[in-house]
DNA sequence: AATGAATGAGCCTTCATTCAT
DNA sequence: GATGAATGAAGGCTCATTCAT
């Protein structure tokens, strides 16, 4: 009321907690009324913009995707004409940064995670749209690395080990800790070792 | 009806179909009437036998960690006195099997990973507890192969990595062909090139 | 609480109740919440017994009938060997005293019409159910009366617009003077008036 | 969208619309979002014309009795100085036309006799002021065909069931076939046939 | 004269939990 | 040890209405 409250459009205030509350609660766990009251709109905003809670759900995953990728290219800001061995630091620093913000971005990326293994059924569609022209890239990019002679097969799964490498990185800051242990560790380190690791790995594979 | 039905006391029953239920639906997804009516028990015997809904779920947590553990030993049947490689390949098989399982391991697994990413706090503690000491012995056969020369950090996040490439393959089936495409893949194929993969990796980072 | 309250159960309570509601506000005028209350009960005790509004609403249709009937016989108390003319003048005393009844017969009437004219779509199954054999009693009635000689199109027609004279009655207590003017008409003469003008115009068209 | 569209100003293209929705729904089922829609008009558009849905009700209704009687007058078509047999027959054909038609007219009938027997509230008053003269016309014709032997409550019985067999024949069609059965049953014949029963009827009480 | 975003009251339904038996 | 009727809090959604433009 009185406050002076951010000037965007009751719309996109909705999007945007939508993107908190349900990164932070799932589907279910969210409820419209806490999204509206989050965004200081009213409690038949979201049917009134949205239609129901469901299409909500829909728009803000597709927006949390768009902020991810805008915040985190997915080159990593490597050049296409690099060497390949540099598009893959890339490619992989790109999907860990993304996994490990703490921000929203981080947010959104549990919440693909937690979609792809009990997908609630909703953003399927849109879950495959955006993931399948990701995951030609990184095949693209694995064949580059392997040469000719590795069979379609194992280029498929050492593309998929990769993004289960990164995308595995998702944790609650809370759970860090049980898994890393007491040893320091920073992104730049684990960007490094796994790329390290998956080069070595396919160079040792084509010998 | 009029049967006599399986011979397991309620409470048993009850655990079996909560494992079931909670990992069709998550916890939030699962209701009480649900899985009562799939055990054939009363409406409320959840709260008669484990007092809330979410004191059964960690129960049926553990029961499902148990479960998982007995079908898929978790060295993969290799035997302690086995050079490394193959212990580590014994450990990937395991994982693997489990996490690709059709059954009622794979829907646990499913949850087990939704739970990491997305942790409903209800199981944290039990889940820690378990995967602590799998940790340790990974963390333990990665050195062995790399050998002392190796950092601890990089030792953790190949250990880490490890996990994750296993952990990542939980799909549900109808998003595995999302992911695998046309190319048929067995499960055979991918603990072997994962294995090797490792295994090239960590050789080649030791050079 | 602390009202002695009716004995019966939960369940008979909400179906009269329901009755009351529907047949005063129509289906949709009908809330949930005001069934409840009248029958002093939880808020939930609809969907617990009944499963939800719409179902209450075909039991309470059925019932409805059920009483309608047992309070008005369908062949108004007239032998089944009576002689067709007595036999008429039972069937529209029978329709025309439901269809005035002041309490909750007349209430479920009025819903009766109202259900023909503009059907919710909810009850067309017993409605049918229940009508039909009424419809093929009077047809044979009418037969019986008009001779062999009438065409089957006569001898519906005929049927339905004795139907119609009685159902017609239903109507509001305070639309009645509307209706009926000052002239004071009570049932009975209603009753002898309709069979009469029925009975003749029968007869006159058989000449 | 673009299309300049039927050239109707916004309050007229309201009502008809409105007529349509509360026929086909009934007061509480349509909704003005509906109505609004139907009429190509902003979703504001009912409260600024109309002050509200009630008074849109009122409208509506007053508009839909305009053309009914348009379409059918209650004459049939008959003159004023025909004999009063004829007189009948044309007001039974005009009523019972109104009441078949299978377009607006006929909505609004159904309309009409739902609202007889559980009235909304909202038009009563619309309702007597208009068929108040009506039912006059219907007393004075039977009386002039029974004589002035007759009781008038006799009179007043009688148009009633006149009444009442024309508007019983408001059925939605998906309903005809329950109560006509096989036997093909048109118009021309039941406005005869009702003609017939009634002058039948009266002939013979005033013997 | 007309718009469309926004509102808030109210409805049906779900569901974990309780209580008397 | 077990039952099932009953409860109440809460959630998603609908819809007539309002308000600023």
């Amino acid at each position: 009321m009185s406050e002076p409250k951010s000037k965007q459009p009751t719309k996109q205030r909705l999007l945007q907690a939508a993107c908190e509350v349900f990164a932070e609660n799932g589907y279910r766990g969210a409820t419209v009324a806490e999204i509206c009251k989050r965004a200081e709109a009213n409690i038949a905003a979201v049917n009134y913009h949205f239609g129901d809670k469901e299409r909500l759900y829909i728009a803000a995953w597709r927006r949390a995707l768009d902020v991810a990728i805008e915040k985190y290219p997915l080159d990593g800001g490597v050049p296409h004409d690099a060497p390949p061995e540099e598009r893959l630091h890339g490619r992989i620093e790109s999907l860990i940064r993304k996994t490990m913000d703490e921000g929203e971005v981080g947010h959104m990326m549990r919440f693909l995670v937690a979609e792809i293994s009990m997908p609630s059924g909703k953003v399927l569609e849109a879950l495959t749209e955006t993931v399948q022209p990701l995951r030609r890239t990184m095949l693209e990019l694995v064949r580059e690395l392997a040469g000719e002679e590795m069979s379609d097969q194992d280029v498929v799964i050492i593309s998929t080990s990769i993004y289960n490498i990164c995308s595995g990185l998702v944790l609650r800051p809370e759970m860090r800790k049980n898994f890393f242990g007491k040893v320091g560790i920073d992104q730049d380190m684990i960007i490094d070792t796994a790329t390290r690791l998956v080069l070595g790995g396919i160079k040792e594979m084509c010998k």
